[in-house]
DNA sequence: TTTGATTATGCAAACCTTTGCATAAGACTA
DNA sequence: TAGTCTTATGCAAAGGTTTGCATAATCAAA
């Protein structure tokens, strides 16, 4: 905001006109003359006038921002999200108040009631890994905010939600480990407190339990968090079971990066000795050697209609009193780090 | 900003007081009394009130918000300086609101218009690809605005700017490959008007003539953008000369990978036959097989150091008339996919 | 000429907060 | 008792814009 911007006022004075007199000509209202219009819209222009947006605000009680909380910015996942985010929301002119919460409960309620108090016209989240209760949530939605929860679900809290049918992708890419003959299929699970660990490591289970593979706890590692790091130190464990597994399932692609390159110091061999298998389908994962079977998700698509959920409610002002529940697809990217089907 | 939002109004016609007399008790000002003081303030906290902001810009003329434009949000590299960025500025109270160009010129000027209007209270920019000339940061800083140029350079354009040695870091990488005993070696360059492209391509060119090895034209290509897309193409080019390169100096490690996928369909040796050189130093770089030798960027202190010079320039009202030039130095990571030094 | 209708414009309030200035009440001094 | 000084509070303006209502000016019709 700057010392210098004119006015509506400003032009006012130089016309000698009142100010609503400025206003009416500029929004083309009908009881303005024709050259009055003109005349003021030249000067308009030629002074370089725009509306100030922070009085407009104030008056019409919305901002045209909102409020983006992820837990990073910088994993390729949530930045895609924030693509499609964006590509929804720029054409209507909304602009985009982003931070990350770095997975810190704390820092997110910060970060939230901050973007409150500048008077976002409404709420993009995706929980961070360390958040179990919901009562900041419920703070800002009874304070009158639209508000929805993307990618991570938070159970027990209502809310329009946009997520990923983990659940079901983990259920493809066990199963195919399975129907390749892998008989001893472990799972490197994420960080506890995600719906997405819960739900991948259900679909493990239900895949196996399904297609009569007995569960085994030992094969069963939860990791820390989802970097590559705790690939590494989980794969290493994994590695010195009695009976190393014949394929292991990773929560996502950078715990499977982390356990590929174990498995290869230890000269053995994937897919032949063990399968591996990824989620998130990340760009570089086609890349490796041997690429990374994953998961992929439509995550740029998650950020989308997400945002075009907020969108709609910030339409239609009468709450609508049921919340959607929208579930994306994933599916499962074949390549080299897992072994062909049998024909 | 919420139907429902209790205004300090409220709590006067609570109490039976004037407006100002709540402002000045919840600053705590010395002509209240004490007890009116705590009465006031207990209510406050008991109807969970809280000042409007966008009533207090109004009032002094500054959002406490600053804008951030980046070529796209979706890579490591940027995400990592936003990172920077919000770790620099949460704690003074800023919020960020952060738009991608996706390397469109039209875009980003449509962004920081619409910045503008928000009135952001200043600009942290890494220009597009696209953008050659600078009118649209001209306009905005003879408005008043402080701005940041970080990352990319914009040659002819007076402002505050960080950026890396793009140059140092090549030479070095480059300077290695000779000594390591590389004599072709070829050069797959980023977007033709990027800075960034440009020093690298310099550093590489001059490394070469310090140290007596000959330029052969043939083995320099630009690439259309810099993905891995590119890297595959140019490299396949590069493998149909009549004598293949034993070095490839990448623009950066995307570029890089595509590059070694290529090489390894071939059946060619890394870095036996060839060594391979990226640049930014991804965290996956270092878990490719062989792991990718790169130049490692201080990225994350980039957007740091950015937001702390645009801060600076907040505080201090007074127009200094010189500007900031601050250039970061990177540091080349060897790994695997370049030879050891002959000892 | 007066009335009525039409057209173009201005005033003031509203959005919410802060703050300089004015003032009321009360206490104290001469 | 009148005058002065404190102390606590309120009024009103300012920041920029929109908009309901009032009004001035113009013209046509009776």
């Amino acid at each position: 905001m700057k010392k210098g911007q004119v006015t509506i006022t400003d032009l006012a004075k130089e016309l000698n006109v009142s100010p609503s007199t400025i206003s009416r000509a500029l929004n083309n209202s009908p009881f303005i003359s024709e050259e009055r219009k003109k005349v003021i819209m030249d000067l308009a222009k030629k002074m370089n006038y725009s509306p100030n947006q922070l009085a407009l605000s104030l008056l019409n009680k919305r901002t045209k921002i909102l409020g983006v909380v992820v837990p990073e910015i910088t994993s390729y996942y949530f930045s895609t999200a924030i693509n499609g985010i964006q590509d929804k929301v720029g054409s209507s002119g909304y602009k985009l108040m982003i931070s990350q919460s770095n997975e810190s409960f704390e820092e997110e309620i910060r970060l939230m009631e901050a973007m409150a108090l500048v008077r976002v016209d409404g709420f993009l989240i995706s929980p961070s890994s360390n958040t179990t209760t919901f009562d900041h949530f419920e703070k800002i939605k009874s304070s009158g905010f639209p508000l929805v929860v993307f990618d991570r679900d938070c159970l027990g809290f209502e809310a329009d939600k946009v997520v990923v049918d983990d659940y079901s992708g983990a259920f493809q890419a066990v199963e195919y480990l399975v129907k390749t003959g892998c008989k001893r299929i472990a799972h490197i699970g994420g960080a506890a407190s995600l719906s997405t660990t819960q739900h991948r490591k259900m679909g493990y289970l239900d895949a196996l339990a399904k297609n009569n593979v007995s569960i085994v706890d030992e094969l069963i590692i939860n990791g820390e968090d989802s970097s590559s790091e705790s690939g590494v130190t989980c794969m290493l464990s994994l590695l010195n079971l009695e009976v190393i597994p014949d394929a292991v399932f990773c929560y996502n692609d950078a715990i499977a990066i982390g356990a590929m390159s174990v498995i290869r110091e230890r000269g053995i061999q994937i897919p032949e000795e063990i399968s591996l298998v990824g989620f998130d389908d990340e760009p570089y994962s086609s890349y490796f050697k041997p690429s990374l079977t994953s998961v992929w998700q439509p995550i740029y698509d998650l950020g989308l209609l997400s945002a075009k959920i907020l969108l709609d409610n910030l339409m239609a002002d009468n709450e609508s009193s049921s919340y959607r529940y929208e579930v994306l697809k994933p599916e499962l990217m074949i390549r080299e780090s897992s072994k062909k089907l049998p024909i």
